[in-house]
DNA sequence: AGCCTTTGACCAGCG
DNA sequence: TCGCTGGTCAAAGGC
């Protein structure tokens, strides 16, 4: 993900998806866009954009990011909480409908004949981590044609988003709305579903060193191994058309990805000025993992990269150089040195409030108000009971609790553990108190939790990924 | 020696 | 059934 840097995101620009099933046409919008879930601030203001053209296709696949880390990613439908639309009598009708039973996600609109309250969308939550910058992409998502879930799926943005009232028009014939969604994912919706309880059992099984379950993945690659026999029988391609990720990257991006790769085709493309490469990735499992390059036809020194398919295997030992045992000193040094409260809530209106994280610590009977710069680092002491991660819930209650902060990129937490009611302002390297660290065990089934990595603990897979994560911007 | 890229042939899907 | 297209194979050669 983090080679993915965007630099245009052009209002009002189209991007189209053009799979086999389905034919969708989001917009993208211009980066002010503001919205809301239910008791989420989002505040979506003249950040720094990391992708470029990132576009996501989800089909077959429930597994959207798990490309990127394998086993270390929920499905998103699971770590979006809290924007439960209330429809009202909502009839869900299917403008797509394919025989083929692998389909999964269909373009869905949502007609009600009432009213239908328009759930608020999380567009934008600085991430956890408070080092990391806001990663902006746009998503193309195609939501579920079952949509039941409790907490509605990340792929039921779009509908939730661009529904309108359908209403017949003159003819008497039902018009549907375009599905429209402006929807923008940050690293804070990778942290989110980084963070996730289960992960963390993901996590802590690693930890443990129990062997890496082998993803499903719901296209097929023939195993090297098949002679070429005159009847031998390829996989059907038919379920290649499974495409899990494509972005534009520049060629230096693309030197960026930390997998390694085995070129196992080119092919010119009717239409194209240039090939069309394909790899497979080259670790000695026996790895689905490929992706596709292609030359931009629009863009000068970019390239299409489609990523398909999952790794089953941890990511190579990096080309990059870093004690991590240095690095983990070195936090935590910071990490204990650097514990205090610089601020009282009182001073809060007169920060220099750019870049501003809220963290909001509630206990049930107080609440307690942190406010952290973005570049802020959440170091901590040492806790068993922390393991890798700090846990935080999401309530979020409102800006107005800081008065007049002018920040942008305004991401409220709440902590379990503090007792005092004082707001309380972390700059830079400020440290999270003990008092505030929850225990993981207490809160692994609750949904609206988030975990700040502990990167102290973490194992060295964990810190990698945590790394590769945030972009590559604690070591390189 | 091992891993990579190149490249022509092969194959499936589709119209 | 056939031709087109895109995806894949695997031998050959390079590094």
């Amino acid at each position: 993900m983090h080679s993915c840097n965007a630099t245009s995101l052009t209002p009002s620009s189209a991007i189209s998806e053009t799979s086999p099933h389905i034919q969708t046409t989001f917009k993208t919008s211009p980066h002010t866009l503001t919205t809301t879930t239910t008791n989420k601030i989002i505040s979506l203001q003249n950040h720094t954009p990391h992708f470029d053209d990132f576009t996501l296709s989800y089909e077959n696949n429930p597994d959207l990011f798990s490309m990127l880390k394998s086993n270390d990613f929920l499905p998103l439908e699971n770590v979006i909480p809290n924007s439960n639309p209330t429809p009202t009598n909502p009839i869900r009708i299917p403008t797509t409908i394919s025989s083929n039973t692998n389909i999964s996600a269909i373009i869905t609109p949502v007609t009600t004949n009432t009213t239908f309250t328009t759930p608020t969308l999380t567009t934008t939550i600085p991430t956890t981590t408070s080092a990391s910058p806001i990663f902006t992409t746009i998503v193309n998502i195609n939501t579920s044609i079952n949509g039941t879930n409790h907490y509605p799926t990340i792929l039921d943005f779009p509908i939730f988003i661009g529904q309108q009232q359908i209403k017949p028009n003159n003819n008497n014939q039902t018009i549907f709305p375009e599905p429209s969604a402006n929807i923008e994912i940050t690293t804070a919706h990778f942290d989110l579903a980084y963070n996730h309880p289960s992960v963390l059992r993901e996590i802590q099984r690693k930890c443990n060193q129990l062997p890496i379950q082998v993803p499903q993945t719901s296209f097929g690659v023939m195993p090297n191994t098949l002679s070429r026999h005159p009847n031998r029988k390829f996989w059907k391609r038919k379920n290649n058309n499974v495409k899990i990720l494509e972005c534009h990257l520049s060629a230096e991006k693309i030197k960026e990805d930390p997998w390694t790769w085995r070129k196992y085709g080119e092919k010119i493309i009717k239409g194209s000025s240039h090939p069309r490469s394909y790899y497979k990735c080259s670790s000695f499992n026996v790895c689905s993992a490929k992706k596709i390059v292609e030359k931009s036809k629009t863009k000068e020194n970019t390239y299409v990269v489609t990523y398909k398919g999952h790794h089953n295997h941890k990511e190579p030992k990096r080309k990059h150089k870093f004690d991590i045992d240095t690095f983990r000193n070195n936090s935590s040094k910071e990490g204990l040195s650097t514990a205090k409260i610089v601020e009282s809530s009182s001073n809060v209106r007169n920060m220099d409030s750019s870049n501003v994280v809220i963290t909001h610590f509630d206990q049930t009977e107080n609440i307690n108000t942190q406010i952290l710069s973005t570049q802020s680092k959440v170091l901590y002491p040492k806790n068993e009971l922390t393991k890798n991660h700090l846990l935080v819930s999401q309530e979020v209650v409102s800006s107005s609790n800081v008065g007049n902060l002018s920040s942008s990129n305004v991401m409220m937490l709440q902590f379990d553990e503090p007792k005092s009611s004082d707001a309380q302002v972390f700059t830079r390297e400020s440290t999270i108190p003990y008092s505030q660290i929850k225990s993981i065990e207490s809160c692994d089934d609750d949904d609206h939790h988030i975990l700040i990595p502990n990167m102290r603990a973490m194992s060295e897979d964990i810190l990698l990924d945590f790394n590769h994560l945030n972009g590559g911007r604690f070591f390189s």
